[in-house]
DNA sequence: AGGTTTATAGTCGGTACGACTATTAAAGGG
DNA sequence: CCCTTTAATAGTCGTACCGACTATAAACCT
């Protein structure tokens, strides 16, 4: 190693954690993994593992997330950094480093233990998950950025499939948000915004297994910011 | 190291980044270190160094921080995340991951070396500086956060003494933003948000050694987001 | 004193958004 | 087959906020 002093630094193991959240059936779920050794054997964690030699850590996320979930092409999903959480205790065995991410998913199959041997599941997320090693905490940040950046870019697109209602729009912000939305507004909202959805030509309603009247299909545009931006309602709770 | 096959990973070596950001004579300046050593000898480059053994990597970015300012305190100054640089070729020697922080500074003395022998010195911002390695990208990205995170939260008193006036918070956001703002619709939406700054009590003017009315001093206040935004005249130039 | 400079106060019109009502198009039940 | 139910879409109204602009106040300079 030419011009380091090889005792100047500490080796580190450098790691990817992944926050993969998708949307079923109304409910924000978060793919998480059983552990199978100490240390917090049994407990549920955040997919995750070392990023190899010749990988950069977006590289290894994204390796990992097509192992994790079982999905044949991951390319088009979106995968987001996060932070890198580097606490010197955070993990008790040995000194890690991890890069995480966060990954945005249309509603998918549930995963059939793909390369680990760990079983991988979708769990509801409620935001108080007792969760191995820090992951808990990166779990929530995870959840804070996401609806951070509901507000100010077409990231909800990201949980729709190729072709969505905006009442399937609308769900993602409610869901992420755990608020209510009203519909005519949103509406007007998306809609007035050039680029977040463009009309699907054909596009009547998707197959209708549903009551009332079909929903036309949208997809998503080709803008990435919202300006101005598409603010939650303000929390009530002003503590005192 | 129980529990992890010795060769289930590659070590790293993890540095922090420092974009050291401050306003001088009303123009965005970067603390850069001219390299000594190759490779990019004589190249400027972003301050930074190895996380040791028993740091997390906000705890050795604060270190850096202060020796490289040479300030004697650097608790209360604003210290963020931006992301984690792990190309593999991104440094020629060795496979170094590099945790990027944005320090935001009021106006501080020309550093004198502080720890490192290299000399430090501030330099205009332009966007186009050539620095060595990826680091022209990290001051990229980090004046792109800092832009990004004034329109939303009261970041903008970072770069302000413990008192100042509006006009000088104008100038932040105008120096950061590069785009002029309307001086009474600036002071009109600081003032209508509760929290973002609170008038000093004497605060008349400070030793006045300029033309024209004396400005009010304020202190930063206690709120940490803007609601709603305060939002950078949309850029113009729409490409076609 | 008069003019210059800068801070502060106030006005006015347009846009956007929250709250709400009305209409339309499907499915289902008697 | 009509009528109810359900959900999507259309439209209205008042207000908060923001950009553009004008007016006043308080310092300094000559």
């Amino acid at each position: 190693m030419p011009g380091y002093d090889k005792y100047a630094f500490e080796p580190f193991a450098v790691t990817v954690d992944l926050a993969v959240l998708t949307l079923r059936a109304g409910a924000l779920h978060v793919l998480l993994v059983e552990r199978g050794q100490e240390p917090y054997l049994g407990h549920w964690a955040l997919p995750g593992g070392f990023v190899l030699p010749d990988e950069s850590a977006e590289t290894a996320a994204r390796r990992e997330l097509a192992e994790e979930t079982g999905l044949a092409d991951v390319s088009g999903l979106h995968l987001e950094q996060l932070r890198t959480y580097s606490e010197p205790g955070r993990d008790p065995r040995m000194r890690v480093v991890s890069v995480a991410f966060a990954a945005l998913l249309p509603d998918a199959p549930e995963p059939h233990g793909g390369g680990d041997a760990a079983q991988a599941r979708w769990l509801p997320y409620d935001g108080t998950e007792p969760l191995a090693f820090d992951h808990d905490r990166i779990l929530a940040d995870a959840h804070d950025r996401v609806g951070a950046k509901l507000e100010y870019t077409c990231l909800a697109t990201a949980f729709c499939p190729p072709e969505f209602t905006l009442g399937e729009l609308q769900q993602v912000y409610e869901t992420v948000w755990g608020t209510g939305l009203d519909r005519p507004n949103f509406r007007r909202k998306v809609l007035a915004t050039p680029g977040f959805v463009e009309p699907v030509p054909g596009g009547a309603a998707r197959l209708t297994g549903g009551r009332g009247k079909p929903a036309a299909l949208y997809r998503a545009g080709t803008a990435t910011t919202l300006h101005p931006p598409l603010l939650r309602p303000p929390r009530e709770g002003r503590s005192a």
